[in-house]
RNA sequence: GGAGAGAUGGCAGAGUGGUCGAUUGCGGCGGUCUUGAAAACCGUUGUACCGAGAGGUACCGGGGGUUCGAAUCCCUCUCUCUCCGCCA
């Protein structure tokens, strides 16, 4: 959510801004900054009656206190027809502050100047190669033929347990999730990270807060009966930790990571490319968060596309960054790195990581700011957050990439982890 | 699931119709004192919106109502806690 006096102060602005987003504002920017006037110049009519109402409602007060009932009385008299201009004040007022909320909601956030214009997937820029594709023989198989060969993940019995895209992980597969995990946390923990353990439903609030609700909604599975929502990714539940609150500004920032299980309805998005794991309802993740002081937000976006390079390059995948165009981008993000590796057998580059600057979008709804020594009002801060790193598809990658005639390979950065080197 | 209690400022905790945005304590900040620190003492200390400013308005879990006037009374919703039951 853009700043209402942000949007007042700075309205070409944000209309150019947001052409790279391929989103025309003029409109919506014209009608707030109309409304916001008409808003402002109510809320000033208001505060003087009730002003003046609160000044009789005291004299009135004292002068029961002094015994002078009749003036008392009297006085009463004068104020109905001022109750009645601040009751229709009141429902004016609030008619517009929901006109304007609900014009605000739709703009996007504004891209940093670092996106490049585009219109979609094919239009983001690569901003770096590395690792080596493997050379796969001619018999090399898809993850989901690996998987079942050695008996590491079952899809069908998650088909009978539950329904598709919850697959069921067994044996050296159900192993190597955790090892994984573990290997992900670690690497956070190294890198300064607080480790979270946060709940895997959350409220409204909280599905409001980083803009899941109320838009997106379908996209989380609900729990009606409590009314409670399954988490999508923890970065819902681990920024909801600084929903309104106010942090210091030599605090700043705060590097939380957590584990969790990722549920996602991704309602009717069935076919070819969902193969396997490519696209899954239930999946685990491990997710890196930060808030940090505007100034250095960009600075902080840096530093954690930095680990999850890291990540990836110990696991010797070969992967690429992507700097997503205005057109691809989420809603909610003003520079976001996406990373690909690529899974050999498929012949595909999957998405394991997504690394994005909110700026003050989200930090404005959820309310989060900090105080600078010294200055008086608080600021709004930046939210930033990144999986390092969603592992369906790294597994996938890594199945395929390093299948071998005696078995898959286990890259040595993980073999502490799995306490295996070889799927056979 | 049954019974009860409660929701007030960073925290603790007063306040049952009128100078209450809210007593007080703790914490925080500033100062006096001290070689330094502690203690003691003095002062200060919420957020949002409007306004050039003076200042004004709103907020005591959410919403609605009664009243000239509500933290205080009424209705309603939500949440939390305690005890019992069940259970990991």
């Amino acid at each position: 959510m853009l700043n209402l006096k942000f949007i007042q102060d700075n309205p070409e602005l944000v209309v150019e801004k947001l052409k790279r987003k391929n989103f025309d504002a003029s409109e919506i920017v014209a009608q707030i900054i109309e409304l916001y006037q008409q808003k402002n110049k109510l809320q000033g009519q208001a505060d003087q009656a009730k002003a003046e109402m609160n000044k009789i409602s005291k004299e009135i007060g004292m002068m029961f206190k002094d015994g002078k009932h009749e003036e008392a009385n009297a006085a009463k008299e004068r104020t109905s027809e001022l109750k009645e201009n601040i009751k229709q004040y009141d429902t004016d007022f609030a008619a517009i502050e929901d006109k304007v909320y609900q014009l605000q909601v739709q703009l996007p956030n504004m891209p940093s100047d670092l996106v490049p214009a585009g219109r979609g997937a094919d239009d983001n820029e690569i901003v770096k190669t590395g690792g080596e594709k493997p050379a796969l023989q001619a018999e090399a198989l898809p993850h989901w033929e690996l998987a079942a060969k050695y008996n590491l993940i079952d899809f069908e019995l998650g088909v009978k347990l539950t329904g598709a895209g919850f697959p069921v992980y067994r044996g050296k597969g159900a192993q190597l999730q955790r090892a994984l995990i573990n290997f992900f946390l670690a690497e956070a923990t190294k890198a300064g990270y607080e480790e979270i353990q946060p709940p895997l439903m959350v409220n409204e609030d909280s599905g409001f807060g980083t803009g899941q609700l109320p838009d997106k909604e379908g996209q989380m599975y609900h729990v009606t009966e409590d009314n409670l929502y399954l988490i999508p990714t923890a970065e819902v539940p681990v920024t909801n930790i600084y929903r309104d609150v106010i942090l210091d500004s030599k605090d700043l920032p705060y590097k939380n990571t957590a584990y969790s299980a990722c549920f996602r309805r991704e309602a009717g998005s069935y076919g070819k490319d969902v193969r396997g794991l490519n696209r899954l309802h239930q999946f685990d993740k491990v997710e890196i968060v930060q808030i940090a002081h505007p100034d250095k937000s960009y600075e902080t976006l840096d530093q954690m596309v930095a680990h999850v390079e890291g990540l990836v390059q110990k696991l010797g995948l070969p992967y690429r960054i992507l700097r997503l165009c205005g057109g691809d981008m989420s809603f909610t993000s003003a520079l976001t790195y996406d990373f690909e590796v690529y899974s050999a057998a498929q012949e595909k580059w999957l998405e394991v990581s997504s690394v994005s600057n909110f700026e003050a979008f989200q930090a404005n709804r959820l309310k989060l700011r900090y105080r600078e020594d010294g200055v008086k009002k608080p600021q709004i801060a930046h939210t930033l957050n990144g999986s390092a790193l969603a592992l369906p598809r790294i597994v996938a990658a890594l199945l395929e990439n390093n299948q071998t005639p005696e078995g898959i390979k286990i890259p040595e950065a993980l073999v502490p982890f799995t306490g295996f080197e070889m799927i056979n």
